[in-house]
DNA sequence: CTGAAAGCGCTTACAG
DNA sequence: CTGAAAGCGCTTACAG
């Protein structure tokens, strides 16, 4: 299958006529080794066209370089910039990254350990709902698999984590509905496994208690962050005689969802009503009007994730905790009540 | 860092009081073990959670078990989608996938080769436009390293590969603007690297050729395949008296970019003009109007990518071609000139 | 049906 | 600054 055979360290060595200890210092990078012994192993590997194998490299060392990425997403966009930042950071080194879709965080937790080991895997980066699963951090921590986790709520001292406020984040928007004008606005909440949905409930809370706004239950809708949920939500919310002027959808998934559902009713936005998302993933540039969200940092907090994680595995230091700014990003969806912005 | 050692083959086979050559017969499912070894051999290896290490395993049979999955795209949806027909058909086998995006084919080609054999892959899922490229396709060949193509359309002696027929899904979707009636038709090329923007190209052409209708090519707009290119060829296309009734973009990113642009220009769509994109991506439902598209089997034709790969590096007899058929979706973004559906 | 020996391609200790 | 030996955890031949 595989043509000619590739060269071996050995092959390299006498090539070059020196030990093949030579060879492997050479190749680390390692100090103390002659530069005209360097120069020969250099040309005769470059002449054999020689690659160290990762393989016996692992075994040797009882690692394999592989990282693995966890995640249960259903938006695409959500995950491709969690894979981008991952693999922005490990470019240039020996660690590669295997993706690890799970279908269900709650059906794998206990089975996750023997998951990832069986993989070889030398450690892993946590998501959302993963990354908050209790079961799966006492599972890694107890057996010392290395891991970091990113944007976690809760359990702040189990292992290192990058994370953003969505607390605070969720405040904001509220704060800037508010100052619109907005009293009566609706929530759409995300998928309740996902921690970031209560986060986002207090922030959204915080804001209306701030202004003196009495909260109303009858306004807030289970959603699943998928776009389907969020025009059942939305229907729910706008399908009634005193319906909000405003919603807030907590993810933008569920926002285009409810955009969509505005438009089925004939429902202008955001005259009619303002509908706003959290997450400035692509749709919510793609969407007729283009949505206010906020700008999560899932690039930054999966770039960092990863490199906390190479720090671990090298022993190198490095932060526990790192915090990514949010940033709210004002277009076209929300306005004053009435108001065509 | 990794807590208690992991239990090795030596350690199972004296729990159990046997060699580690029958341990070994064991886990690997070889015949002639018989039953009260077996039993005791899985005792011992539960008893001591002992699992394989595929690193050793690798090095001894010369393979990693990783496979890699090449893409150059920028369109989530479609990434995610080829992920998961490759990972759904890798579920429950010893392999992992490695994901290898790459900024750019062209930049990467020369270099292939040493990029997959360093991340000591044993084979490699190729797509659009490295599927395509054929610098790349005569490196890997020539050294004999095992992969297949998704989507090609040139070359099609060189290697194994699953497809669809682009070019009668292009000539189906202009024909059906054709029967609504429309005689001038916008067109919104792709990326001039990607070989589909050819086949979809062709079978453009051919559809108006058919109906005897003149082609028009300054109706003929360069896109990237990207949503903001979109907006800017339709502008391009929308922004002159004599703007055509139709305009069919060669992806669904584009078609929404376009939807966007008419938008913008105060056109309604489908009224004013209709547009209809290729994909069948997650935008295309997601937009007002939704768009009336192609449904690309992306996911099908990267399983069965990954079902012939694992079947040449066992040496199993496979497929050497493989065509999915694609569909026409309709939905609303197309309709009669003048009419609104 | 079962096992002892050799070796996959490297690095880790240890010597010099 | 350089190298010879041992070993990482398995499987591939080969014996019996």
């Amino acid at each position: 299958m595989s043509g000619k055979k590739r060269a071996t360290i050995v092959d390299v060595a006498e090539a070059a006529g020196v030990s093949m200890k030579t060879v492997s210092r050479v190749f680390n990078n390692e100090p103390h080794v002659r530069k005209a012994l360097k120069d020969k192993v250099l040309r005769a590997a470059k002449a054999l066209n020689y690659q160290p194998n990762v393989v016996a490299q692992g075994l040797v060392g009882r690692r394999s370089y592989l990282i693995g990425l966890v995640y249960e997403n259903p938006s695409p966009n959500y995950v491709v910039e969690l894979q981008h930042g991952a693999l922005d950071r490990l470019h240039g080194e020996r660690y590669r990254l295997v993706v690890l879709p799970v279908e269900s965080v709650a059906n794998v937790a206990g089975k996750m350990l023997g998951l990832l080991r069986s993989a070889a895997l030398d450690g892993v980066v946590l998501t959302p709902p993963a990354s908050d699963h209790r079961q799966i951090l006492d599972e890694l921590s107890e057996s010392g698999f290395p891991f970091v986790r990113v944007a976690p709520t809760r359990y702040p001292d189990i292992g290192p984590s990058t994370m953003t406020d969505d607390v605070a984040a969720a405040c904001d928007m509220t704060r800037y509905l508010i100052e619109l004008g907005h009293r009566d606005i609706g929530l759409i909440k995300g998928d309740p496994t996902h921690s970031a949905t209560e986060a986002r409930l207090f922030g959204f809370s915080k804001a209306l208690a701030e202004a003196g706004i009495a909260p109303r239950l009858d306004l807030i809708e289970q959603g699943m962050f998928t776009y389907e949920s969020g025009i059942e939500a939305a229907r729910r919310l706008l399908d009634r005689s005193d319906r909000p002027t405003a919603i807030f959808a907590q993810n933008d998934d569920m926002a285009g969802g409810a955009i969509m559902a505005a438009h089925e009713l004939d429902l202008d936005v955001p005259r009619d009503v303002s509908i706003v998302g959290f997450d400035d993933s692509q749709i919510a540039k793609v969407t007729w009007p283009r949505i206010t969200t906020v700008h999560q940092p899932v690039y930054e907090m999966a770039r960092s994730a990863t490199d906390m994680l190479v720090a671990m595995l090298e022993n190198k230091p490095y932060e526990n905790k790192l915090e990514h700014p949010y940033e709210l990003v004002v277009r076209q969806s929300a306005a004053a009540p009435g108001s065509s912005g």
